[in-house]
This record gives structure tokens, sequence and C-alpha cells, in this order.
DNA sequence: CTTCGTTATTATCAGTATGACAATTAAGAG
DNA sequence: CTCTTAATTGTCATACTGATAATAACGAAG
């Protein structure tokens, strides 16, 4: 079957957008980054009702011209500051939040994103306030997870916490929260701050090393304690993944 | 900091909904049933421009006071005539489709959602025409994909289909493709019509053994060849994962 | 320049999982 | 009873895991 362009265009010029429910849709976001060997989340604190100072995740009305993932890099930096041209930063689709009362003001279907920020895994990236009055605030993920949050964000941090974790057990998606060149135990470290758990060094990397490349480089040896390798991530998937000690 | 009741109530009450895009909210649907030992997907062919001719995925509107998900279990049983009260059917969602442009007429954001419904793994459900004109039918996964469909709905199924190949790979989520009670092979089958490749029988019962509820009894021997044993599925998450072989 | 503390990396080993394939068991059909 | 078919169990070499130890490569202190 071979498309009817002529027939098509004619019907488009005609088309009139016509009855369908008025649904506005924004793209929020979960952003993480690891600092002191904690994973962190980007908050902003509400100033104005509903939810008056409580916090939330940055995000905003996602444009006419625009996909939900282009609105998020947009809030992304208007909410944080963050110079996203300079900062390799990993965005991904989430999920969709849905329910009609979700926000009491009007009906607001919310894309929440993922967001990924490179660190050295010590000092977390400046937020700086946005075009918005609350500016962003690093978060630590674990602690803030068991206080309220702003509409249902504690639900959606808890959902972006459960696919980073679940994804770090079988791709190399822990490595965009490093630099690009990095070494085993920084990479180690990021799967402690997540998972919230320690890993015995060794195994780690017999576990991790076919998986990455190796730049043949190593580090200037910091304080005492042998230089480490420097490794780059590619996009193979980890086979057998590596799986998550069970929480005990 | 505890919610400021008062204050955000008289917010509410003076609250009128403004300036945001107009943007309209669908949910559709990557509809799976294996039948013939083979997966199948519920489409429609489109009986209006845009589009006229092709096949697409069933959907629709997102009602006012109706979650996505909502929307998309009422969409299933008008757009293909499902008994869902009847039916076991599981729905999750898969992702959000926001490009500006991907509807021609307007601005149009996606919801799909995946939905199994449960077969004998022999006969597909009956499909009947809803009330809308464009009656569903199945059709055979792995041929479709190779054929042109309308809007992006060609990379939501491809995109329904490798997450529920990956997800097979450490849930028991197959098994909601099956009767609540189902043999080894039957289970089996689901796996190879998905992964669109063969599994060892002997290997496969040893791994799933575990994962599965073992009723105790048995199948009628069909005609020949031994009577097979009955399992329920539970939530188990496979551990490890049982890996799909690599495509060749 | 030797020793010590620290960290990265490699090695060992027993227990478990895997893929390939063979053997056994349990029907129904002729 | 024997044949065919299908389900299940067994075998075995190889690979992977968790725990733990041994080795190697530094900087710093004496």
């Amino acid at each position: 079957m071979t498309r009817d362009t002529k027939g098509e265009q004619e019907f488009l010029d005609a088309y009139k957008p016509k009855e369908y429910p008025a649904i506005a849709v924004t793209a929020d976001l979960v952003v993480f980054a690891v600092g002191s060997g904690a994973l962190y989340t980007a908050l902003v604190r509400r100033g104005g009702h509903p939810f008056k100072g409580e916090l939330a995740l940055p995000g905003g009305f996602v444009g006419s011209r625009e996909s939900a993932e282009q609105a998020a890099y947009r809030e992304l930096a208007e909410e944080t500051g963050l110079d996203l041209g300079h900062l390799p930063v990993h965005v991904e689709q989430l999920a969709t939040y849905s329910h009609p009362e979700r926000d009491p003001r009007m009906r607001v279907v919310s894309v929440a994103h993922l967001a990924l920020l490179a660190t050295d895994g010590h000092s977390l990236p400046e937020l700086s306030a946005g075009t918005d009055a609350a500016a962003a605030e690093w978060h630590p993920v674990h602690r803030v997870l068991e206080e309220p949050m702003a509409f249902d964000h504690a639900a959606i941090l808890r959902d972006g916490l459960d696919r980073l974790a679940g994804k770090m057990e079988y791709t190399t998606v822990a490595a965009r929260m490093l630099p690009r060149e990095f070494t085993m135990t920084q990479l180690r470290t990021v799967y402690e701050a997540v998972w919230n758990t320690t890993l015995a060094a060794g195994n780690f990397t017999r576990k991790m090393t076919p998986q990455l490349d190796d730049t043949g480089r190593k580090t200037q040896a910091a304080a005492g304690g042998a230089p480490a390798s420097l490794f780059t991530a590619s996009d193979r998937h980890i086979h057998p993944p590596l799986a998550k000690p069970r929480t005990g």
C-alpha cells in the first residue's frame, strides 16, 4: 500500500484540530551525580502553592515545537544553571505520570527523564538559580527518599533510582557519571553510591575489565598506593550482568 | 516542612489554568499474543488520512478524567472488541513519543503501552471491530516489522518487542502470555516466539524450574509423549538471568 | 635507601551456572 | 509389545562467582 500523497495533502489542508481533552505536558527531571562517595539529586524547593516549601523535581512545560527530551535539556539548563554545552550529560526517558489528580491545579501529564551528570566522584557540579525563583540544590538521594515531596515526585525519584540501579547491572551507564577517562576505583565508587552498598574491589575489577577499554595510561599516584589504570567506556552490554548484592 | 493547607486551598480556588501549549495526549498499544508458535501483534489498517491504508497501532485520546493506563485499557477493549473482564491481560507503560512532527495534523504526544494477552500458545483471541471503523487484525511481528507503518508506529512496535524480549531475560513476564497454569514447553514456546530463536528444552527446564511453582499436577498427555507438569508463575526475578542467545 | 603504609591488580579455590548432548521415563498408537 | 513422541533428568567440560590472599607499585618517614 503506497501513500496517497495528494489526497493526504488535501486532507491536511482541510484539517482543523477539534475536540480533544486539554492536557498540559511537562518534562520533569531526576538529576543524579556522585559526590563524596554518595549519590545526590538536584531538587528545587517550591516557593508557591501548591506544596509550598516542599522539595520538587526540576522541570517545566513542554513547548509547542520541542520534544519532551528537548524540553528536559532546556529545563535542566534553566533550573540548574548548568552549562550543558560544556558538561557531559546523559538524558534518557524514565516514564510518564498521568494520574488525573496528580496536580491539584489542572490536568498535567509529566514525562519524567533521568539525567546523569559527570563528576570526578568528589565534588558536585555547582548549581545556580536560573530564571525561575527557586534554585536547585543537591540532596543525598538515600536520605531524601525518606522525606515527602511535592506532587508524585517522591515516586518518580524512587523510579529513577530503581531504573539507574537496574541498568547498571547490564550496561556501563555508570561511566556516564564520570569523566571520559576514569579508574576502576572511581567506577566502583559510582556503583557503591547508587546501590548503597560496598563491593569487593578485586572481583569488581575482574568483572569490569573486559567491558572497558584500557587507555594504557595510568594516573599519577595521588598519595600512597599504586597508580591506577585509566579506562574509557564503550556501549557494550555486560554479560552476564553484574548482580547487585541482595540488600542486607 | 508541613503543608500550608489553608493558603493552598485559597490558591487553588483562585487558580485559573492559563497559557500552556495545547497538546493532545493519546494512549497507543503494542498488543502481543503467541499463536501457532509465533508472536503476533494486533494492528488496525487506517481508513482515513493521513497514512490511509497503512497499518497502525490501536489507540486513542486520553480522556480528561482517566490516566494514560486507563485509556490504554479502554482503547484496547474498544478497538479490538476484547472482553478484558474475562481475558487476563498484562498492561505496562512502554515509553512516550513526543516528536513535534510525529502527527502531521497537530501536536500529539503518545504514551505507548505494552499489552500481553494470555493464549494457549496455539489459537489467538478473536478480534472484532469496535465502535471505530477499522477492525484490528493479528499480524506476525517478525514479518510486519519489515514493513512501513503509519506515523512512528514502526519504531514503537520495535521498542515494544525489544522491551518484552529484554524483560523476559530476568522476569517471568512470559507467563503472562499463557493460561494461569502452563507447561514448561508452553513457556519455552513463548520464549522462542518472542526471541525468534530455538532453545534447548533440557537446559530451559533446568533453568526455569526453580523460578516457577509446581502445582504437582500434570497434563493429560495429548498425543504421544509423556504428560507435562503444570506450573504457575510468581513474580520472582530470574537470577542470574536467562540470556537470549546471540542472534545467528 | 630502606621500611612502612596504602592502594591497585592479580591469583587461588571451592561452589555454582552454562551449553551441548545423551539417557531415561512416560505416555498413546498401531 | 513395540514404536514414536515428548518430558525430564543426567553428564561433563567450561565459565562465572564470592571470598580471600598474594603481589606489585607507589609516596612518605626515618
